[in-house]
DNA sequence: CTATAACCTACTAATCCGATAGGTTAATAG
DNA sequence: CTATTAACCTATCGGATTAGTAGGTTATAG
């Protein structure tokens, strides 16, 4: 907020400029991954890590991931309802994976926290939905395209297992 | 907005029970390519299609593609500005290409409309930003396999021209 | 000179993301 | 039995984008 010295009020057309301004230069990236699922698979890679079945706490996965405690406390919360997490109240309890780093695929992941891996409804297996304007999806110059993006995506994502992710380092 | 029988007040809670419903019901479908890059990939494809070169009108894709004019027109200027597209005013005036469909791949169009085509910044080629998050990138479980989901899209994106997908049909 | 179609500027409603706040419930330690 | 711990639950919010709409101005063809 800017305050001009003359009249002392807000003076709303510089304010306005210059949010304008970051507008323009600063160009807003896209986040296709939404930090929750960016958040949810750093905190399974980390509970993975750990090995053991003891459960870890959502405070020490925030401190050393770098996480909102709150936020991520929503998110394992999710994993547990969707079965990829077991969780356990109390002194000495947290969240524990239920099944074996190796049987869980990526693509599950991101479809439960993100929803569709395709970039269109329209080429989605999980979550199809027929586009407003096209009347025919054999017609759609963009339908095919979004289909070939699909299955590679669907095929890194398929082959990446929570195993591999968190075996780096 | 629901009346009670007995008051005759407006009721609230009703109207909100509703409104939570319809919420969890109609679950939002997130969209990684938005209708604007859509909306240019078919205005291109259809501008190919044509083949002269002949200039073709914002209202002729409009009304074929059903999409609103003024926000095509928008769509298609700044695909003029970034160089795919030539213009000219006035009757009998339009858009026209001005490469042939052969050497316009989609991942230029893609970066120009939508932006990076990596899910996550932080493996975004030509428009990179740092985590906030992330101490080590090396460390990052979610990076590697950004990367590789990066690039096995790439190498569709940069496969198909807009001689391709134009070509169906 | 007039119709046309590109070009430009500003604004808006709806929506979501990421987070915060403030509590309740259940399990364990002492 | 009581205090502590940590999961669990509900509500709310600011900031930002998307997908337009509105209302013009400029240049060109006939």
């Amino acid at each position: 907020m800017v305050i001009s010295a003359e009249t002392g009020l807000f003076d709303f057309s510089v304010e306005n400029s210059i949010m304008n301004a970051k507008k323009s230069i600063f160009k807003y990236i896209r986040n296709m991954l939404s930090k929750k699922t960016k958040y949810g698979i750093k905190a399974l890679a980390f509970i993975a890590k750990k090995g053991n079945k003891k459960p870890v706490q959502t405070s020490e996965i925030s401190k050393s991931e770098n996480i909102s405690q709150k936020f991520l406390e929503s998110i394992l919360l999710e994993l547990r309802k969707s079965g990829f997490l077991g969780s356990k109240k109390g002194k000495g309890g947290g969240y524990y994976l239920i099944k074996e780093p190796e049987d869980i695929r990526m693509t599950s992941v991101i479809r439960v926290l993100e929803g569709p891996i395709a970039m269109v409804p329209c080429v989605s297996l999980n979550y199809y939905e027929k586009c407003d304007d096209c009347p025919s999806e054999e017609a759609c110059s963009v339908h095919s395209l979004m289909i070939q993006v699909r299955d590679s995506t669907l095929k890194v994502l398929g082959d990446n297992t929570l195993a591999d992710i968190s075996a780096k380092k």
